[in-house]
DNA sequence: GACAATGTAACGAACGTTCGGTAATATGTC
DNA sequence: GACATATTACCGAACGTTCGTTACATTGTC
């Protein structure tokens, strides 16, 4: 059952960062105790339906959080685009610790099951791909290549979480943020 | 322990199959069983380290098979290297089910534990990053120009993959391998 | 008959979950 | 303000199930 607004926010984020970290099925509910340093019984207090409802209270913070710090800004017209875009690097940079965390986009290998999560996690990313395009198109960029641009820049940064948990090497996602800004700049230079 | 080089294929891509679609916590021997075909106790006569044995021999038989069907051609430098890198393409387009299939590195959240099978696959990443860094620097680019263009290559096919699972998006996948084409032949004809 | 391959049946441990009850905090009543 | 009463937060101990694993018997092959 959903939790109410205002759940204990430090709590679910310590519950987010094992989520992410172990993935679903290598979240057990006793690495949930230690990192919230509650006992298992207390979590099933605030989250009765169990280790499920755990994940889906986080994927809905995570949801309302992605909206309000990435998704709402990039939208902000009153902003120039450039600023905009580069608020949002710097947002997602913070979110994955520069790489060093994962996405649970990513981590999370749901099965059949756990469809309402998966669908929360399709909605927001069409959200933040259509504020992209948005972007795009302000700028100038056509609605093809706005569209082509977005899923490009989504896919490089799932792919470069991949890739740096990967090698180790903790420049990668970084490298790759730059890039993306430098291209950014292009774009509107040219 | 290691297999004897020669363990049945067929058991190992029942097994690589089952790995890919649930990762290492997901995958219990009892899927394993279904999947293959064999009781656990023999699943534990083939492999009697268990479970991790049977994901070492899995990482093992993909570490072969990226070797010889993508790696390995890649440098022959019989061919020419724009058929070359179209051939690599169709490969893991063939491998990956067109982005329907998981990639084990993607799916694999793998603990501080299992250092050796984590090095391999670090290993393989590497031999195929170097094989198109070769190939990019033998059509011309700079070592600096080879690399993030194939660091780059490499990060859009784990992207894809993971943005294809998330949206359900058939045609993810192939649109970024096709995009990638289309950038090499335009480099090779500037 | 030797030996590899497979099967049956069970093991202890860890899993997610539940229960009964205690501490802490808020609410109501005078 | 004092005290009784709900309400919420938390905990220890156990539950049934499934986990990975193993002991041992049976089958197939040469």
């Amino acid at each position: 059952m959903a939790q109410q607004a205002n759940e204990n926010t430090v709590l679910i984020e310590a519950l987010f960062d094992i989520f992410r970290n172990h993935g679903y099925e290598g979240t057990t509910i006793s690495l949930l105790s230690e990192g919230t340093g509650l006992q298992k019984s207390s979590l099933y207090h605030h989250f009765p339906a169990g280790k499920e409802d755990m994940l889906k209270a986080v994927v809905v913070y995570v949801s309302m959080q992605v909206h309000k710090h990435i998704i709402t800004p990039l939208l902000d017209t009153q902003e120039k685009p450039e600023k905009r875009f580069s608020n949002m690097i710097a947002t997602i940079k913070a979110f994955y610790s520069d790489g060093r965390k994962n996405c649970l986009l990513n981590v999370l290998n749901l099965g059949e099951a756990k469809a309402e999560i998966k669908e929360l996690q399709n909605y927001d990313y069409n959200a933040w791909l259509n504020a992209l395009i948005q972007l795009g198109k302000e700028v100038g960029m056509s609605l093809q290549e706005a569209t082509e641009w977005s899923e490009r820049f989504l896919i490089v940064v799932e792919g470069a979480l991949v890739i740096q948990r990967l090698t180790g090497n903790k420049l990668t996602f970084e490298k790759q943020m730059e890039y993306e800004k430098n291209q950014f700049q292009q774009f509107l230079n040219q």
